[in-house]
DNA sequence: CGGCAAACCTGCGAGC
DNA sequence: TGCTCGCAGGTTTGCC
């Protein structure tokens, strides 16, 4: 479900509740998702104060003040509610884990199971397994355009599969990638090493738009995704492209009805959504 | 090493 | 109404 924005999203919510609340309990209610959730989390965690949340590409980064930090990717379809200490806390279908923090609770919540919790103590986070291999933060100083332009040129693979390639981006999933491509003008299908660098500063400067801008929007809600407090974010109103095949195009002023509007391939596996007047 | 399909899961909408 | 099929926002693995 969650790219970088939603992620984002979800972590200012989580900040906005929880931040300098002090952890009570945490109840763990199956022994894995994607991998098997941490042991002991109740005892390592329980009395440590919530100091900041992070987010690192698609990942949460929960610091606590004795050091111990919580890792949370979402994986498809995973959902952070916050709700008062006050309501019913019994676990509802598809919540894994539930952090009782001093006024306010915390579920993981994922039907799919595609999610990670990991708890780490090692100061070192940035070279945690799951963080370590993850290329520059798209909204960061670190991500330039000719960085992007030289990574993109090593490859043969087509532009929308490289934007999902997390060493060379971080944060970037499918819906967002399309976006930024037709933002660009550029082919989903059009091979990184036939890029120019005026092509790719095209796309780095894409890339960063769409992020920004479905930020600002709170995220983009199709099935799963909601933020903290369950209100749906509104980007999805702002698709030009994405799950739009067979529609007309809305930067197009030619006639639908001679043209086939929106077009959609498969790439790696993943659904691709363009304009092919607009995106070359 | 590069590139792709399959795998991990459940839910939902479309079509019959 | 109810069934089956295909597809879904991510990432890893294993196979050519």
């Amino acid at each position: 479900m969650p790219e970088l924005p939603e992620v984002e999203t979800v972590g200012m919510g989580i900040r906005d509740a929880l931040i300098h609340q002090k952890l009570k309990r945490v109840d763990v209610y199956r022994p894995a998702i994607r991998f098997p959730l941490p042991p002991n989390m109740d005892d390592v965690l329980s009395g440590q104060i919530l100091h900041a949340v992070k987010r690192r590409s698609k990942y949460l980064t929960l610091h606590f003040d004795k050091g111990s930090v919580v890792i949370i990717h979402l994986g498809m379809s995973g959902q952070i509610i916050i709700e008062s200490g006050n309501t019913p806390d019994a676990p509802e279908k598809h919540d894994h884990v539930i952090f009782h923090f001093d006024t306010h609770r915390m579920r993981y919540r994922d039907p799919r199971r595609f999610g990670v919790i990991d708890v780490t103590s090692d100061p070192a986070l940035g070279e945690h397994r799951l963080l370590k291999d993850i290329g520059p933060e798209p909204l960061e100083d670190g991500f330039t355009a000719d960085g992007f332009y030289r990574a993109l040129k090593k490859s043969q693979s087509p532009l929308k599969t490289l934007l999902l390639d997390q060493h060379i981006v971080a944060g970037v999933g499918n819906i967002y990638a399309s976006e930024a491509l037709y933002r660009a003008g550029l082919h989903p299908s059009k091979s990184g090493n036939r890029i120019t660098k005026a092509q790719a500063v095209r796309l780095h400067g894409a890339v960063r738009a769409t992020l920004q801008d479905a930020i600002t929007a709170g995220g983009s809600s199709l099935r799963d995704y909601v933020q903290t407090d369950g209100s749906l974010g509104y980007f999805q109103h702002h698709f030009k492209v994405y799950g739009r095949a067979g529609l007309a195009c809305p930067d197009c002023t030619c006639d639908i009805e001679k043209t086939k509007g929106i077009e959609k391939i498969v790439q790696s596996g993943r659904s691709s959504f363009y304009c092919p007047r607009r995106q070359k």
